[in-house]
DNA sequence: TATCTCTTATAGCCAAAACCTATTACAGAA
DNA sequence: TTCTGTAATAGGTTTTGGCTATAAGAGATA
C-alpha cells in the first residue's frame, strides 16, 4: 500500500471519475487506473464500482475513505509539525558541569533556560572533568562546561571567557588591609587546598610549582564550598576562582585579593562532541552560560 | 515521503543500526541508508547524527519517530479493519418496494435486517415500478423488491416466488358461503378498482381483460388498504394479492375466495443492477424478503 | 437502430527510482 | 598499528510507475 494510491484514491472517491482524478493529480489516466487496480487487490475488495458513465464507491471504499484521508492528512502535517516543535524548542538537551563551575552559573542558567525553552526537556549532570569527557564522547552528553585544556581529538572546545583565581584570606590575617599580594608572599600562610580531583585543584598546584611557591598545606578538601569555610573558619588561605568571590555573599569573613605579579586563571569552554552537529538548544544554553557567568568588569 | 521510508525510519530508530536495521527490512545497507536520506532532506532535517560505531536519533528524529509509527500502524490494520467491517455487516445498503409489496414484508423484514445487521445503515424507498426501476439504473438503490415483468436491458431480476390472486369480497355477499368462484361471476358483482398507476392494477385489468370479464367498476383507489376498506364497507369485490388475505387480521368483515377455473397471479422479483455486483448485505436482504413473504403451504 | 461521445481498461514502451554488489572512509577495539 | 564493524559512495540492474495509443463498453444523439 503506497501513498500515492491513497492520493489517487482519495481523489477518484471525491470527483467521482477516474478521468478527472487523473488530471487533478496530473498523472495519465490509464496510471491512476493502475494505481487504483494495485490498491482494490491489496485490499481485496473493489474499492468502486464501473458502471459506464459513472464511478461509485463501494462499502469498501466507503470504510477505507475516512482512514485514507487520516493516513494523508497526518502525513502532511508532519514536516510542519516538526518544524514546529522544533521552534518551539521541543528538544531534549543533556549538560555537563564540573563541580568548581557549577555553583556559579548553574541555577541562573537554568532558570534562564526552562523560561526560555519550557517545552525543551533538560537533563544537568554535575561531575569532574575525566567522567564528563567520558559520557561527551559517549553521546550521553550534549555540552559540558568546563575548564580547558581538554585534549580528546573527539571533543571540541569553544572557549567562553577566561577567569583570574584570587587569594581568599581570611579577613584575621593582614592581607585584609591590603590591596594585594605578591606570589612569593603565599608560602607565608598555612593553606586550604582543592582535591587534586578537580582540574582546579590541579590548576593551583601547577601554577605554584612553576611560581615556586612552597605551599604549607594544611588542608585538603574535597569541595570549594569547604575551602570557604575553612578560610572563614581562619585556618588559612586558599587560591580560589574570580567566580566565588564574587556571589560571596557571607559577612567579610573572607577576603579576595589579586594577585600583583602573576595572574593564575583558567579558561572555561563549552566542550561537545566533534562528530556532532550542535543543536539550537545547545547553542542557546552556551550563550546563556557566558552570559550568566560572573565576571568583573563584563564589556 | 514514502511508506517504506518510513517503515526504514523506524527500525533504524528501534535498533539504532543501519546495518541490522537493513537486515530486518530485507535490504541492502546501502538502499536503506539512501532511503534515510531521502527521508532527511525531505524533512530538512538530520535524524539520525552518524557516530562512528552508533547512531544516535537526533531532537527531529525522536520528534518523527511516534508520528511515524502512528502511520504504519494505521496503514497495517486498514485490510484487518476493512475485513472486520465488512464481516460484521457494516455496509451501506438501499432498497425499494412497490406499494403492494411493501405493507406485507417490509415491517417483518426491516425488523430482521436490522437484528442482523446492526452496524448497517439500510434505506428504504416505497415508490411505483417506473421510479424504482430508474433509481436502480442510477444507481441510487440496491435492491428493489417488485412485480415481474421488467424490461431492462441493465436490469436483472431474480424471481422470488408467484403469488395468486383471490377474490377479496364483503362478507355479505354470498360468496361468502361458497368455497370458490369462477371467473365469470365477478362481472355479477360491483367491483372496487386499484389505480393502474401500480403494476398490480394494470395486471387484474389485464386478466379480466384477457378473461374477458367485464367488470362493473364502482371505484378507483389509490392505495390496496383502500380497496380493503370499500370492500368491508360492503362496496363490492376486488381482485387481490393472497398475500392480503394472510394478513387480513379484520373481524372477517371481508371474506377471500379463490377463482376455480383460473388462477390471475403475480411473480415477486427481486431487482438489481446488471452491471453491479451484489453486495453481501443485498443478497441476504434478498433472501430476508423471500423467507418473510407471506404465502400458504410454504414448504 | 446506427453513430458518436465519453469513460475505463489493456498493451507496449520509457524513464525514474529503488535496489544490489563492490568499494571506500572512518571510528573504535585489539 | 592493525583489525573489525559501520555507514557512505559508485556504478550497474531491476522494478515500477508513468506515458501514448488503442480497445471496449455504456450513454447520448441522430
Amino acid at each position: 500500500m503506497e501513498i500515492h494510491q491513497l492520493i489517487y484514491f482519495v481523489a477518484v472517491a471525491e470527483i467521482g471519475s477516474f478521468s478527472r482524478a487523473a488530471e487533478r493529480c496530473n498523472v495519465a489516466q490509464p496510471s491512476l487506473s493502475q494505481q487504483i487496480m494495485k490498491l482494490e487487490q491489496e485490499i481485496g475488495q473493489p474499492l468502486f464500482e464501473r458502471l459506464g458513465r459513472k464511478v461509485m464507491m463501494t462499502d469498501a471504499g466507503r470504510m477505507l475513505l475516512p482512514r485514507a484521508n487520516t493516513i494523508l492528512s497526518e502525513l502532511q502535517t508532519i514536516k510542519l509539525g516538526l518544524d514546529q516543535e522544533l521552534a518551539a524548542g521541543k528538544g531534549t538537551l543533556s549538560v555537563g558541569f564540573i563541580p568548581t563551575v557549577a555553583p556559579f552559573v548553574l541555577p541562573r542558567v537554568i532558570r534562564r533556560f526552562r523560561q526560555a525553552f519550557p517545552l525543551a526537556a533538560l537533563s544537568v549532570h554535575e561531575d569532574f572533568t575525566e567522567n564528563l569527557t567520558r559520557d561527551l564522547v559517549a553521546g550521553k552528553l550534549d555540552v559540558c562546561i568546563m575548564s580547558l585544556p581538554i585534549h580528546h581529538k573527539l571533543i571540541n572546545t569553544q572557549e567562553l571567557l577566561t577567569e583570574p583565581f584570587v587569594v581568599a584570606s581570611s579577613s584575621k590575617y593582614d592581607i585584609a588591609s591590603r590591596t594585594s599580594i605578591r606570589v612569593k608572599e603565599l608560602d607565608d600562610f598555612p593553606f586550604i587546598a582543592l582535591s587534586e580531583m578537580h582540574c582546579l585543584g590541579e590548576q593551583v598546584q601547577a601554577f605554584c610549582y612553576q611560581q615556586q611557591v612552597d605551599l604549607q598545606i594544611v588542608c585538603h578538601t574535597a569541595q570549594l564550598s569547604t575551602v570557604q569555610s575553612c578560610i572563614a573558619l581562619g585556618l588559612g588561605v586558599s587560591l580560589v576562582p574570580q567566580a566565588l568571590a564574587l556571589s560571596d555573599t557571607s559577612n567579610g569573613s573572607v577576603v579576595y585579593r589579586p594577585l600583583s605579579d602573576a595572574v593564575p586563571q583558567r579558561k572555561i569552554a563549552a566542550a561537545t562532541h566533534a562528530g556532532r552537529v550542535l543543536s539550537p538548544l545547545a547553542r542557546e544554553f552556551i550563550k546563556m552560560v557566558r552570559d550568566e557567568y560572573p565576571v568583573e568588569n563584563r564589556e
